[in-house]
Formats: C-alpha cells, structure tokens, sequence
DNA sequence: TTTAATCTACATTAAGTCAATAGACATATT
DNA sequence: AATATGTCTATTGACTTAATGTAGATTAAA
C-alpha cells in the first residue's frame, strides 16, 4: 500500500476541506500553498475526486471546493482506492481489485495466506478512519505541539 | 506496501529454498518451473538475496541455490526491505528509509500520524514472520487441501 | 457588459520504474 | 576438454508518475 504523491495530496486536500467543512468552498491556490501543493496537480486530483462524488466544486470568480459529503461520511479507505487502486500488497488477495496470480496454487499459496493478513490490518484501519478522525487529529497535534510554546512566552 | 512482481518472486523462491533446506542446493530452472517464474528474471532476484546475504550459490554442473541461514533466521521484513525498499506507505513514517515529505509541519501532520499507524502495523506482521513460517503455512495448507481428496479417494 | 478570478478539459512531456531479455563470462563436475 | 550451471552488466520496451501547457467555460462583481 505505498501511497503516490497523488494520493498523498488527495488525502492532505481532503484534511484542509475537511477543517472548512460547513464554511465556503476552498480555492486550489490556498490548498496549494497552504500544504505545499504544485497548483495545476492539484487541480487534476480535486477534479478525480469530484467525479468520485467525495468532492464538489463552484466555479468563477468566488469558486473553490468543498466536501460533497459530511467529513464523518468520508472513509480514507474509498479514497485511497478511487486514487490508488487497491490497498493489498498484491492483487491476489485485494476484495476489491482482486487478480489472479500467476502461482501454481492459489489456495495453497502460504504467501498469499501472509498478505491476506497484511491486507486485513490495512483495510481494518484506513477503512475505521475518516475525514472526520484525520481532522481530530489535526487539531489535537495542533494543540499538542502548540502549548509548550503558550508556557513559554 | 504494494509488493512488485520482484517481490513476490522473491518471496515465492525463498520459501522453494525454505522447503529445500538441509537438502542440497536447488537449480534455478527448478524452482522457475514449479512457481512459474521467468528464469531469467529469477537469476537476477537471487543474485540480489545472495548479496544480501539470504542466500548463497554453488556454480558449476550440479549448482543452484540454497538459503545462507536457518529458515527461521530470515525474516520477511528483511527481505522486502532489502528487494522493496521501505515498508512504510510514506517515507516520512519509514525507520529504515525517512525521508522528509513536502508537508508544512511533520510534527503536526494528521496523515502521516495514521500513515505511522499503518506502517506498525504491518511491520509488526512481516517481521516477525520469517521463512520457516512461511514453509510451516505452506505445509498446513498442503494438509488441509490435500486430505478431502484422500477420502474421496 | 466587461473583467478577472476561478474551475474544466485534454494534451504533452520528462523522468523514472518494472519486468524481462541478451549475451558474454566464470566455475565446477564429469 | 566438455558441459551444465551460476554471474554479471547492459539494454529494452512498456508503463506509470508527476508535472506542465494550452485553451476554454463559468461566475461574481465592478
């Protein structure tokens, strides 16, 4: 489950439309400078995003993005999938992207019977998380690491 | 952790050897037939386990391969490592091979908070597997899907 | 109604990776 | 010496990734 710089930024552009959720739409060029963000890649990925309903956008002067669906609603697990493909190490044990192997035996494949297990501790937590969680814990990181500076000024 | 072909391939020979161990060396051509693997490919996957000294070659007419170490010695994760490269889906969460990612504050990022979630995970599954688990799966699922078909027979 | 800021769409590219192949070479057994 | 094997380095072609380019459509506000 190596993630893309793709999916990396999808995921980071959700956590900024997730912190705005309720307000208006987001511009590209904040989420871009905002999480370091090459503009026109971002476009692309927010744009693959809208076509997989986790998004929508508003177009002209004061247009932007925002979340289609309520950040709770949103698991990391859809969208990795949709900008990824599939989360387990090799296609012969993804649910959703499964593909035959070329082993002789796929039922008795031991290696198989290890990444089932490595896909099953993947998909059992990116599938729990969501937009919501990640936005928890933006902020709790955020206040974590900002009192220690409160104290010292 | 999407696993190459290179991966599986590997994988795939070392438990062959695995299963071979304490016999004599094991000819390439041998375990490219019986796990389907392009031999020349092979060659070149098992020179590189030989420089990382998981396995080792005896040359000439009755040469091959054969495991370095005691099955039980060779981890999983040390493998995928050394054929893969990180185990982390990010490489800002990886121990063996960081690197700094282009978000604005590591110390404060939600994703790679789940990301190193991730990573525990499954480092926690493949290093503490090792060959002679694989060898010892390999066997039960023999067993298990070989004996309907004795009573049947 | 013009203007400017935004999203939309499709095409292109440069670099890198993957999987495999090629061919010459080295070595050990017979 | 002959032969079957592993060793090594290079190369290829297909594909993917991460961008960039260019032109266009939409909208709010001046």
């Amino acid at each position: 489950m190596k993630l893309s710089l793709r999916g990396e930024y999808a995921l980071r552009a959700l956590l900024v439309l997730g912190l705005n959720y309720k307000q208006s739409v987001v511009r590209i060029q904040t989420i871009s400078q905002h999480q370091n963000i090459p503009k026109r890649f971002l476009e692309q990925i927010l744009n693959d995003l809208k076509s997989a309903g986790v998004v929508e956008s508003k177009r002209g002067v004061a247009g932007g993005y925002r979340l289609a669906r309520p950040p709770a609603d949103i698991s990391l697990a859809s969208v990795i999938r949709h900008i990824e493909g599939a989360l387990a190490p090799v296609s012969c044990v993804s649910e959703c992207f499964y593909e035959k192997c070329s082993c002789p035996d796929e039922s008795r494949c031991a290696i198989r019977s290890v990444m089932k297990q490595v896909r099953d501790a993947v998909v059992g937590i990116v599938e729990k998380l969501t937009v919501a969680d990640l936005c928890e814990r933006a902020r709790e990181l955020q206040e974590l690491h900002a009192n220690p500076v409160d104290f010292v000024i």
